[in-house]
DNA sequence: TCAATAATAT
DNA sequence: AATATTATTG
């Protein structure tokens, strides 16, 4: 058991390719696929392969999993983003507030950890199905003046990020996210936003690219100062900035509305993200509590 | 063995 | 609910 990656029908991946199910397996007992599977789960003994069971199963958290999760989280706020009002939302069968719980745990320390550092390239992805949506790995400019004029103060603490609720934001209107997107985590940016939604990266890079390319100052290292003893390939991103380069960028604008755009990038039309709310479900924008 | 990740305990 | 610890896996 363990893993119920399996079931992926195609075989072209291991991974689901794409959620596509509404409620996910958490554990699937098919131990089908192939004689694979021992049990793991000692306690599992035969019978009925409903619900007996379902205790000692890990939870795989894929990509469409974790989608969601991050999707309750967002839709939640800080406030309210507690474990079980996030499975809630999630409407996840199987899955347990334990469950959630867990990968909040470890979700949040991720972000804490990553983001008052330099870079947060994200996690690691585990599904490679739907990579970015810059198939040609356009590259970013950026302003000269890059270095950051706005005062941007501290760093958020990442779970409370602020609501700048007055802020100006990219749409013509003053809408967006009340407790905001806060999503620079996930594997993928904004799963089912195309790139029309968040803007494309039109420009190729200037040269001075090398110092630091996200708004607040901090970026990429520039990798020619780095001692590759270890001859590493690492100036790679220098001449052609990886996609998690471009990631980045949109994250970074995503993340943090009151910045000017970077150069390159262009805002989502109005219409455009409400499109893409409504795509998620959303088609009111909640005002600020989802509580009752 | 070790690191990552989820389960379980507090 | 949050955090700490343990267990499982690759």
């Amino acid at each position: 058991m363990v893993k119920e990656e399996a079931d992926s029908v195609d075989g072209a991946k291991g991974e689901r390719t794409v959620d596509s199910h509404p409620q996910d397996r958490v554990n699937s007992e098919d131990s089908r696929a192939g004689a694979e599977k021992p049990n793991t789960v000692s306690g599992l003994h035969s019978s009925r392969p409903n619900k007996a069971n379902r205790k000692k199963l890990k939870v795989d958290w894929t990509t469409e999993l974790h989608k969601k999760f991050v999707q309750a989280v967002d839709q939640l706020g800080i406030d309210q983003a507690i474990p079980s009002r996030i499975l809630e939302l999630m409407k996840v069968e199987g899955l347990t507030r334990h469950n959630v719980a867990s990968h909040l745990q470890k979700y949040r320390m991720h972000k804490r950890h990553l983001l008052p550092k330099e870079d947060d390239r994200r996690w690691p992805q585990r599904d490679q199905t739907q990579r970015s949506c810059h198939p040609h790995k356009p590259i970013m400019a950026f302003p000269p003046y890059h270095s950051n004029p706005v005062p941007v103060g501290p760093v958020y603490p990442m779970w409370g990020t602020p609501h700048p609720a007055s802020i100006q934001t990219w749409g013509s209107q003053g809408y967006y996210y009340p407790w905001q997107p806060t999503e620079s985590w996930q594997w993928k940016p904004y799963p089912g936003v195309h790139a029309d939604a968040w803007g494309c990266p039109v420009m190729p890079i200037p040269q001075g690219n090398c110092s630091t390319f996200t708004q607040n100052g901090y970026g990429f290292h520039c990798s020619s100062t780095m001692d590759n003893r270890s001859g590493m390939p690492q100036n790679s991103i220098q001449h052609q900035p990886a996609e998690e380069v471009i990631d980045e960028v949109v994250k970074e604008a995503i993340n943090k509305p009151w910045l000017p755009l970077p150069l390159g990038l262009k805002p989502p039309s109005t219409d455009s993200v409400l499109a893409e709310l409504s795509r998620q479900g959303i088609s009111t924008i909640p005002p600020r509590n989802q509580r009752l």
